[in-house]
DNA sequence: AACTATTTATAAGA
DNA sequence: TTCTTATAAATAGTT
């Protein structure tokens, strides 16, 4: 149809390949617009142009979406419901484990204890237990660290207090700085106080309380 | 193109529409044949016949996947996109869950408690503490439930095989069923065992051994 | 982007 | 459905 008749191969002349891909767009997008008026049908068509120009037509009842969807559900090939549905499942199982990971949870907190079976409880009692033990051992073992950090800062401070006052002594400028012999004194009381492992360095400053960590 | 022009609308008798379809359907799929070929073209062509019946055509170079994929990229027009991007972000929002309550579940079992921070283990130790007494108030529940029952059951048991015995007695059929005025006695010691909640019916009928809900 | 000679598609009939 | 054929429509090559 056409001047001369072609052969269906590729055209190499790009220029002419353009022009020729623009007018059989139109007439391909016209025949389907054709069929779907005068047959009733349900058409979609896409095109890419080998530069990438993108054209499409649907039949006005119908979306490219739900068309895609039908042909997927006749053609069997469902190259990503698959993957839909591996999503879904994954989706469910994780859900599972949520569930049942708050389920443990709370009757690790004394709550719905009700569900459990007749010998469950004891099984859960020993285990808060071992548990317990555990965070018991962990808790001390902050405690004497933390201890022995301040005890080291303390023991330090004190040194280097008394070094100061050794070297400003008979030089009587003591009272300019606002030391005086009691202050030694002092440190001792709170070194002692910091072995108890219930103060910290801050609130001993402030002459405040315990550390709650016991 | 035919014996006579035609009007592009509806074709009413329904045979007509068929052949129509028909024909059309091999000249447009044979024109995306074409454009593919002659214009190094990506196209796909679905289409359903008001009867249903399904054809499609897609470049061989490609896939109906690829070209809708293709498409949904281009027209921006999302439908299902979203739709599978708001599960990515159920999905994760899950996991983050999942690995949250599994950290908890683990330190709750005394795990992983080097990354606590240092004033948390009382917290977690207080929580446990409270837990487990929980825990133990509903055990003792259960055991106590449990003994009460056991208990019932012994007493009315007794009282039905001592029924038995008097009924039997003087009849002289003892030896048949083989009772003895022993087993009165047995059955005493049985519910003094089962005051202890530490045995059960079934245990005892075999001679076995601890519950283990105490 | 138009034109138009030709090819191609297809409506109607068988 | 498929074939036939007169005719409408599409389009290749040209301007």
């Amino acid at each position: 149809m056409g001047r001369g008749k072609i052969e269906i191969k590729r055209i190499e002349n790009s220029t002419n390949r353009q022009v020729t891909y623009s007018k059989r767009r139109g007439g391909i997008l016209k025949k389907a617009r054709e069929i779907t008026v005068l047959c009733d049908a349900e058409v979609s068509l896409i095109m890419f142009s080998s530069t990438g120009k993108f054209s499409e037509y649907c039949s006005p009842s119908t979306t490219t979406k739900r068309i895609f969807d039908r042909y997927q559900h006749v053609s069997g090939t469902n190259l990503w419901n698959s993957h839909y549905e591996k999503m879904q499942n994954h989706l469910s199982k994780l859900k599972e484990d949520n569930s049942r990971l708050r389920t443990e949870i709370r009757q690790r907190m004394g709550e719905d204890l009700n569900d459990l079976e007749i010998d469950e409880p004891r099984g859960l009692e020993q285990n808060l237990n071992d548990s317990l033990k555990v965070v018991r051992e962990r808790k001390y073992h902050v405690i004497n660290t933390q201890t022995e950090t301040y005890k080291k800062k303390l023991r330090s401070l004190h040194e280097t207090h008394t070094n100061l006052l050794r070297t400003l002594e008979g030089r009587e400028v003591n009272a300019h700085f606002g030391f005086s012999g009691n202050d030694a004194l002092h440190y001792g009381a709170v070194i002692s106080l910091a072995n108890d492992g219930n103060h910290d360095l801050h609130e001993i400053a402030y002459g405040s309380d315990d550390l709650r960590l016991a």
